[in-house]
DNA sequence: TTATAAAAAACGTTGGATATTTTTTATTTT
DNA sequence: AAAATAAAAAATATCCAACGTTTTTTATAA
């Protein structure tokens, strides 16, 4: 459930591989720039070649991956110059989302924020005394739910599966760091607050800057 | 190479089946919601069930397709509301990316944006006598080519593929515009002319003010 | 009519095979 | 020894045919 894209959603062999294959780009397994030979693949986490060349057009779509006619697929390279351009669409994509959603959100949206947050706050515990690899799937779970709220309401479809696919792109780095120890928790569970005041109070400068401040702050560690 | 994502890439039969696709879908010759049988398009387009499968999920990745696992693809909705999403992201997107030339082209990215609009000139004048399906197709891309240029100097590949992405979505919306007569080409002109000379200047605020109007425009038809 | 069961259609997947292209290795030439 | 070339190996992109499953349609019973 943690890397199948919609609930329950393992039903087909593609999407099984695709969970499979974005575990392992995510944690590095798969590293940046490996080629990806489709018989290697297979061996590794089964399938038929068509099966697998089916998935990695999926992973291609979601930027995990890239092709190139005539000589295959390859794991998207994660440069220092990707992480940024990948966070800074990222800050532009959450700041109108949440901005929509400041405008359009009633009192049940503030409501699934302070739960997402609430959610996270605990997720952030958890991980800080046992950062396994499950823990931190599941903090970055709720991490990814507690943005999502963030931009929930604004209406936008299609703004919403943009968030979704460039955290989903981030998130090699972000577990990079986690391990590496450079997520400064006491300083993200402070502006994760202040993000919700500002949200609550509808202080529109005050949660579009923290909101950007906060993914500023995962584009180089600060501990 | 009109519908073929980028310069002569119809070497294998994916693309080609990608093309053939993407045109048809813009044309509206398949039609929204519209239930896209494997079988039924090998007839049509030729290519192995494989082939067509992996050429759906291409078309997926680009919005223009959408796929329920188990019962197959069909071809993206096309409601009032969808057509609002698709260019209010636009609008987003392609403001943040003229923001971002603005900061960062020189003199060279002016000119070819002076070169772009130039040519689009030519291709509006074109369709406006003569609006058969190619000349349609060849004004839309010399469109494309303008807006892309708009945000070229961002330096984001990422936000300038999100736009590639959105204008390919709007495609359908437009050329049906079009058709229908409801394209103000003078205002049109009268827009660009007033977007090339404030992107000049660099008039942040009217450039990203004219380009969010000239899309608005494709909101609703202003003939 | 509404529900249910049977039949048909379509989806997802596999295995195996092959032409083409790319990459690697070995050989020759400068 | 370096560069160019040819031969061999590997990998990609396809196709065909088949089959179990799920979904959809059709026919039948309640």
């Amino acid at each position: 459930m943690l890397f199948s894209k919609s609930k329950s959603d393992d039903v087909t062999v593609v999407a099984m591989l695709a969970s499979a294959l974005r575990r392992d780009i995510s944690f590095g397994t798969l590293r940046p720039d490996q080629k990806l030979k489709i018989e290697e693949l297979r061996q590794r986490y089964g399938g038929s070649n068509h099966s697998m060349r089916e998935t990695l057009r999926m992973l291609g779509a979601e930027g995990l991956v890239e092709s190139t006619a005539q000589r295959g697929f390859r794991v998207t390279s994660a440069t220092e110059d990707d992480l940024r351009d990948v966070m800074q669409v990222r800050i532009e994509i959450e700041r109108t989302g949440l901005e929509w959603s400041l405008k359009h959100g009633d009192v049940h949206w503030e409501g699934r924020v302070m739960a997402a947050h609430h959610a996270l706050r605990k997720s952030e515990r958890d991980v800080r005394e046992n950062p396994d690899d499950l823990t931190a799937l599941q903090w970055d779970e709720a991490s990814r739910a507690f943005f999502a709220s963030l931009i929930e309401a604004s209406g936008s479809p299609r703004l919403i599966g943009l968030q979704q696919k460039f955290f989903d792109q981030s998130r090699r780095y972000r577990l990079a760091l986690l391990r590496e120890g450079k997520l400064d928790f006491d300083k993200r569970s402070e502006r994760q607050k202040k993000l919700v005041e500002a949200v609550l109070a509808r202080d529109n400068e005050a949660a579009l800057d923290t909101l950007t401040k906060e993914i500023e702050a995962e584009i180089r560690g600060e501990a």
